[in-house]
DNA sequence: GCGGTTTAATAACGGTCGTTATGAAAAGCA
DNA sequence: TGCTTTTCATAACGACCGTTATTAAACCGC
């Protein structure tokens, strides 16, 4: 007996997911998970406990939901088909909503509140000089002739950057699908050769 | 005329970017601030500005002072000196002090307060199994011929995660510089072939 | 319809956040 | 020594944080 529920448990924890995938952990209050699932802060209490067992929800139901390419990319039957599935299913994943990119696993460690945007933002845009500097050294090499034609200066500037950043901040900082596909195949290949060494290479053979 | 300050300013901002560098921008309160420069919340506004400022101060530093390698690293003769340069300097970079590991860059997007310090072991935890799902397939893959008996199956799975997340992530979660170094030389080179394919390569030249 | 039980919405709790008013202490100049 | 100026430490500010008492409303079995 008793009133019934007048709320989706479900769709509730997509709601509040959604505001952890965007804010993280921190950066998500109540007043934005209120807003977002349209229920009030004691009945998200009663239904999911406190903040942290909400995003423990959470976080199993991103695993249950949107990470559940890795069992298939494990059965793949060679390691490299394995790799392949899971960063082309990584890109897909950071990608595909526009409201929260990246991965929310991630943005819990990355995200803040909405009164730290603009510093993220600073820091952002101090990556994408960083990132810049790359790619223009990159494209001078190519002028050189260190890296050959067929280079993609701006590929392998993000593909530096996403070795040491990673795949799931460039997503959150906004970056194209079509540059982390680009870092993908950079990173399941080798970094190319000179022209001259590549001539040296097939005149060996 | 007038009173002598009598903190010395650069030691109080050393102070603040170690404390931003551990706990990120909105995880480095000015409780905290003033117990690690040992000065009072007034004296650190009239000398940098709000926490916004003080923080921007502190991240030109970090670049000036520990990222001081970028430029050294452009001036390579190729772009692969370049990255490898890079790659290496900032493994050094992001283990070299045990109190703020990973990139002061990244941590101000990563690092939240103590209170949710129980949160972020969380998700280093799930972060760390979904590699261990990784490094076990490699072994299988390993033990069915998949992989060349020379591939190290853990230092495989840690570059498959590093392009999914990032090497200073990884530093972030604790991980070591044997590891991240690892992840570097991985990143240098291509993905390991079988050994059925190395010995046909062999058998054709 | 009534009692018992569960949920709903309002409002408030203590605590901490970043920030600042306030008055005492120290320094240079007259 | 006084006067002015700057810095110092204490303490408080309003706002928001996560959390919860409190009270009204809706449901079930009787």
């Amino acid at each position: 007996m008793g009133r019934h529920r007048e709320f989706d448990v479900d769709k509730a924890l997509d709601a509040a997911l959604c505001v952890f995938w965007r804010k993280g952990y921190e950066g998500a209050s109540y007043a934005d998970l209120t807003e977002a699932t349209g229920v009030e802060r004691p009945a998200l209490y009663s239904a999911f406990g406190n903040k942290e067992e909400l995003f423990s929800r959470a976080l199993d139901r991103y695993y249950e939901r949107h990470l559940n390419y890795v069992p298939d990319a494990l059965q793949k039957s060679t390691s490299k088909e394995v790799a392949a599935h899971m960063l082309y299913s990584a890109i897909d994943l950071n990608t595909r909503y526009e409201g929260h990119t990246g991965c929310l696993n991630l943005n819990g460690l990355l995200a803040g509140s909405d009164a730290a945007e603009s510093v993220r933002q600073r820091l952002i845009d101090v990556r994408a000089d960083g990132e810049a500097q790359f790619r223009e050294r990159f494209e001078r090499a190519k002028a050189e002739g260190d890296l050959p034609a067929s280079a993609k200066p701006d590929a392998l500037a993000a593909y530096l950057m996403a070795v040491l950043h990673g795949m799931a901040v460039q997503a959150k900082a906004g970056f194209s699908r079509g540059t982390l596909e680009a870092v993908a195949e950079q990173a399941l290949s080798t970094w190319p050769a000179s022209d001259a060494a590549i001539s040296a290479r097939s005149s060996q053979s």
